[in-house]
DNA sequence: AACGTGACAAGGC
DNA sequence: AGCCTTGCCACGT
């Protein structure tokens, strides 16, 4: 996957990304805000699907604002994310995850 | 240059 | 509660 390195723009998302704590998630839409991409949710989305394995990015603590994992439930990608979230302590009710409870909040104290 | 697609989201029905 | 439409942006054809 080919990216533009002399942007700024996938940065600026993986930063965010990087800063959402273990056991919790964030939205694709909650990402872009906190960004400076208020509104472009899909751009995250992008900038994740052209994130360099070896970047280590924790992309499985992002999920939509639906708490829903955003791939077809028969992708493999689906069965890694959910299992990455579990080994977190999240907890899946109906193949859904409750917001009001794991959801980051930037505001609190992160570790 | 136009058009379609994608790891989205919000609003209308 | 679902399904459809529209707004978004970066890319590949």
């Amino acid at each position: 996957m080919k990216m533009r390195n002399d942007s700024t723009t996938y940065q600026r998302i993986w930063k965010i990304v990087q800063s959402i704590p273990h056991g919790r998630v964030a939205t694709y839409g909650q990402v872009a805000v906190l960004a400076g991409f208020p509104g472009q949710a899909r751009l995250v989305g992008y900038a994740l699907h052209a994130t360099p394995e070896e970047m280590k990015l924790p992309w499985h603590r992002v999920i939509n604002s639906r708490g829903e994992i955003s791939f077809p439930p028969d992708d493999h990608r689906y069965h890694i994310q959910k299992k990455l979230l579990e080994l977190e302590g999240i907890i899946f009710q109906n193949n859904k995850i409750d917001l009001k409870i794991f959801r980051w909040n930037p505001g609190e104290k992160i570790p």
